[in-house]
DNA sequence: TTCCAGGAGGGGG
DNA sequence: CCCCCTCATGGA
């Protein structure tokens, strides 16, 4: 995709393989809004905003090199796509959300984001993660940053009830003392997927399907396939018997092997969207 | 009123 | 290993 980086931003000089819309209303991120078609999203402690230009898009921001990472601008996503449509079934989803790219996220937020998120719906999600931002976040005057993990280790339980977490507030503080305990996971470059969900599921709140998506959408691992209630719907579709969803996960890792995380978003954006059965 | 939401922890068999 | 129950919360 050709793309080019100017003094206060990132243009996008086509739309094929980048949509705003399909990026961030897929599930894999909760710090964002849209309004008339402009669209705001924090990450860590860096902002942008995405809105259509001439042919393509602009990412109006003041940290390029971290947007230009964080949309993964540099893979290739119509050769993933052209791959993935081999499987016939997955045409329609590929369609639907032609525009994502799978985000490589801030890590500590992404952990905390997706404990958050277990047995929850986004909407709630969103609102959640805003008012952590907002109240314990840096006040960058357009945005607020993601709380560093100093800030975080000093929160009760108390606050995370308050903001909706819920049952999940103490696997919050508890995550949080351990990884402020033991920092390494938050830089860990090179684990093979399998070493760093080991590490991920050892967090309080942390199961097999946030360790997934945490894997996927923090640390760029592409090799993992997050089964939740979206994706259940979608391989009762796929297979005419019930499995549990651990081996729903096998299979469809088997089937898509390295492309499974790619594979997953499109399924996932789909079902949710429109229901549709996916054959 | 019951069910559902990007599930996980804990207990028992 | 497996199955079952509970967890907070608000919208449908």
């Amino acid at each position: 995709m050709k793309y080019r980086i100017v003094d206060n931003g990132i243009e996008i000089l086509e739309k094929n393989d980048f949509c705003p819309k399909h990026i961030f209303e897929c599930g894999q991120i909760f710090s964002w809004e849209e309004q008339d078609s402009i669209f705001k999203v924090t990450s860590g402690n860096c902002f942008a905003k995405i809105y259509a230009c001439n042919s393509g898009y602009f990412i109006e921001t003041k940290f390029c090199e971290y947007f230009e990472n964080f949309f993964d601008l540099k893979t290739d996503y119509s050769k993933i796509k052209k791959q993935l449509k081999e499987f016939d079934f997955l045409n329609n989803a590929i369609n639907f959300g032609a525009g994502i790219r799978i985000l490589k996220q801030d890590k500590l937020e992404t952990i905390i984001s997706f404990i958050i998120s277990a047995n929850n719906n986004i909407k709630r999600i969103k609102s959640t993660l805003a008012k952590l931002r907002h109240d314990y976040g840096e006040d960058n005057g357009e945005y607020f940053s993601f709380p560093t993990l100093d800030v975080l280790k000093e929160i009760n339980e108390q606050y995370f009830k308050k903001i909706g977490a819920g049952y999940r507030a103490p696997y919050l503080c508890k995550t949080i003392k351990m990884l402020y305990d033991n920092s390494g996971l938050l830089h860990d470059e090179l684990s093979s997927s399998k070493t760093l969900l080991t590490k991920l599921v050892a967090l309080s709140g942390v199961g097999p399907k946030v360790a997934d998506c945490v894997a996927l959408f923090a640390y760029d691992k592409k090799d993992v396939f997050p089964v939740d209630t979206w994706i259940e719907k979608v391989f009762h579709d796929l297979f005419p018997f019930a499995k549990n969803r651990v081996q729903m996960r096998e299979l469809l890792l088997e089937k898509f092997g390295d492309l499974s995380g790619f594979a997953q978003q499109y399924l996932f954006y789909f079902k949710r969207e429109t229901g549709e059965n996916i054959i």
